[in-house]
DNA sequence: TCCATATACTTCACTATTGAAGTATATGCT
DNA sequence: AGCATATACTTCAATAGTGAAGTATATGGA
């Protein structure tokens, strides 16, 4: 039915969005960053050097939004772009070393959200998260 | 663990903005509005006349993210904005004929994205879905 | 009645994103 | 070698959101 998936959907953004705001107000408290910026840091540091349409293919982001990300990262020192030798369209990504710092800070603040997630979904936890990487999958090709 | 839940947070971070984005185009080609203004949309006709702060309590929003896309709403006539008779500090919200048929025109779409949901999801669509509303319930409040 | 405080909304500067159109470099084909 | 096409990234205008600070109206005491 419509209604039920449709329920589904806004539930699913809603309570995305309420979690990214409160996510967003311990990192920024705790290690100085949003957490879009800590996606990227955590992309970047799990591969590096790494590309910008990597990071981009990995959080599904336009590459005009990573652009513009990274700029501002650099901007705070938290990240350096350096024209790749090996193709030189290309930038390599590395974290500097307050950029490690601020991924590393944005653990505890992590674990704080956790215990919301924990509370609500209690041991279905693992499940919901299959199930939303499986329809990450299934939305990433087109 | 730290890992799992953080783990699950990017899951549904990730998960929730590409189906914004699937959702977004399909809507943007059917019924010519965002995802972001359908909810508004949808919230206004379920209570009408509504006002600003009720849909941002609905949503989970900031009153000046409500002001900005009554804005556009307005603007594109699909909602229609008064002063309040009982309370001349806030405004009525209403659907224009136009914001009715806008409304209207999202259910096909929706249910072109729910085919997605279902799909990788299957008969645990509605648990998960009651789990993400007692996370928003567990967020709502401060 | 007046004042303090609460409420409804606005404005501003900023982050984050999209999609379309552009630049620059790489690469494969003839 | 030269050209067409693909790839890596940038720029631009627009939408969507935050949080802090401001305006205007309501409301409940003293």
């Amino acid at each position: 039915m419509t209604a039920r998936s449709s329920r589904f959907y806004h539930a699913l953004q809603i309570a995305a969005h309420r979690l990214q705001k409160r996510a967003d107000q311990a990192l920024m408290q705790a290690a100085g960053i949003s957490t879009a910026q800590a996606a990227v840091l955590a992309v970047v540091s799990a591969g590096q050097p790494m590309r910008q349409n990597q990071v981009a293919a990995t959080l599904g982001l336009n590459e005009s939004a990573v652009t513009a990300m990274v700029t501002r990262l650099v901007k705070q020192g938290l990240l350096t772009r350096a024209r790749s030798e090996a193709d030189s369209r290309a930038f390599d990504l590395t974290l500097t070393p307050a950029g490690d710092a601020a991924l590393k800070a944005t653990e505890a603040p992590f674990a704080e959200v956790n215990a919301l997630i924990d509370a609500a979904l209690g041991p279905d936890t693992d499940a919901a998260a299959k199930g939303l990487r499986a329809l990450s999958d299934r939305l990433s090709g087109g």
